[in-house]
DNA sequence: ATATAATATGACCAGTCGGTCATAAAGAGG
DNA sequence: CCTCTTTATGACCGACTGGTCATATTATAT
């Protein structure tokens, strides 16, 4: 954690330092960061950087912080879906939230792709029930709805499909965006309304369509016929 | 392209190089990598790594050739699949390349992924068709194929869907041999037969099958209720 | 005004970086 | 043996690295 004389500086100096990090993050790794850089890029002392942080990884530790508490709000603040949302429109949702996190902090959502890249966690056990639990666990949670609420054939294998579905999610957006600059002919505006858009609706219904006949149990689904 | 030099040395000498490179490269950038590491861990001069290449970014490109060399034998070492391939089958194969490739040469493959990492292709455009084209082709390639044989419903977006399979086609490898060995309880060995072992086949069918429901025409799928 | 605490600063350190080069060693041809 | 070419070597260079620290400045409290 950052020392206190960081969480003193006037907000405007302590934000500063903060982009300036996280565009180091962006393009560099905890290792190949450069303390020297940050310093330069924000206009302050070398020793300072040192009254604020323990030292690199203190200040990484932190941006990664932000990153959790950006998205958090991110997602308090998009319109709070039905009560009981459609097992399928949950998942839309998840990577439509994905999508908002890149349109509104392209940087950060790079730091997070390095951190991921240079941390990969291609899975991890369940100390409670000793199952894998593939990456961040929002998709095993959305399988496992999925499956009790018989939207989703039991034969799917929920941990690859978790670690599929994470994957694709991460890199989804990128290119998400990249293909509505390249369609339409101009920069996307990073407070465009990613549940609303309709060119955007149409490539993500498209990937939906494809994740769900795949996983979606109605209409018939090959292995169902033997499995029930 | 490294110097004549490079090329007269002991096949012996030359190889140690190229594997102590690799393994720099698989753990660094092109930009952060370190030439007194390389020449340090392979046990020549520093004079004689830049009588062997003109810079890191020759020795760089070097190895990405030996990256695409040793895949091209792989392939062709792969046992030959029938002349009429079906469509998912070649899809299935496209697959077990990659995971072959990350069996046999892990590090390679991760030389790979760090330079993919390093230098994003979300899309470039087909100079002569003018079309989007997403990744390195070969998922292009099987998608307008499938299209074509009428096993893949028109509906779907072709470049969004070999986006998607490349992403997954690159992360898929790592997290199958890892499941692999979680699962089985020992290391996987590195000449493991990818296209006969059991445990492997039921979860790369169980992917195929989630992409398959999704794309295949048959049985039937609801998009293509209206579309034909 | 004075004393004390909090903050800011950049010269300085030892170590590493990529890259060069004069020199030495080894090979080849006669 | 001598000659000429190719290869090997590591000391050396200037630039940059993360980190320290004595000193200076500012804010706070009395």
């Amino acid at each position: 954690m950052p020392k206190d004389t960081f969480f003193h500086l006037p907000l405007e100096k302590r934000h500063l330092i903060e982009e300036v990090a996280v565009e180091e993050f962006a393009e560099n790794s905890l290792h190949t960061a450069s303390v020297n850089a940050i310093v330069n890029n924000s206009g302050i002392a070398k020793g300072s950087f040192y009254q604020y942080f323990e030292n690199m990884e203190d200040l990484y530790k932190h941006v990664l912080k932000i990153i959790k508490d950006r998205k958090l709000d991110l997602i308090s603040s998009l319109p709070l879906p039905a009560n009981n949302l459609d097992t399928f429109r949950y998942l839309q949702r998840l990577l439509q939230i994905d999508l908002a996190f890149e349109l509104k902090y392209p940087r950060l959502a790079q730091v997070e792709r390095r951190h991921n890249f240079e941390n990969p966690v291609t899975s991890s056990i369940d100390p409670e029930t000793g199952q894998r639990l593939s990456g961040d666990g929002r998709f095993h949670a959305f399988l496992s709805q999925g499956v009790f609420h018989d939207d989703i054939a039991t034969w799917v294998d929920t941990d690859l499909a978790a670690y599929v579905l994470g994957v694709v999610s991460r890199w989804l957006s990128p290119y998400l965006l990249e293909r509505l600059e390249q369609d339409s002919g101009k920069a996307v505006e990073a407070d465009l309304d990613v549940s609303s858009d309709p060119h955007l609706q149409d490539l993500l219904q498209n990937l939906m369509d494809l994740l769900m006949a795949g996983m979606a149990r109605e209409p018939q689904i090959r292995k169902d016929f033997y499995s029930k």
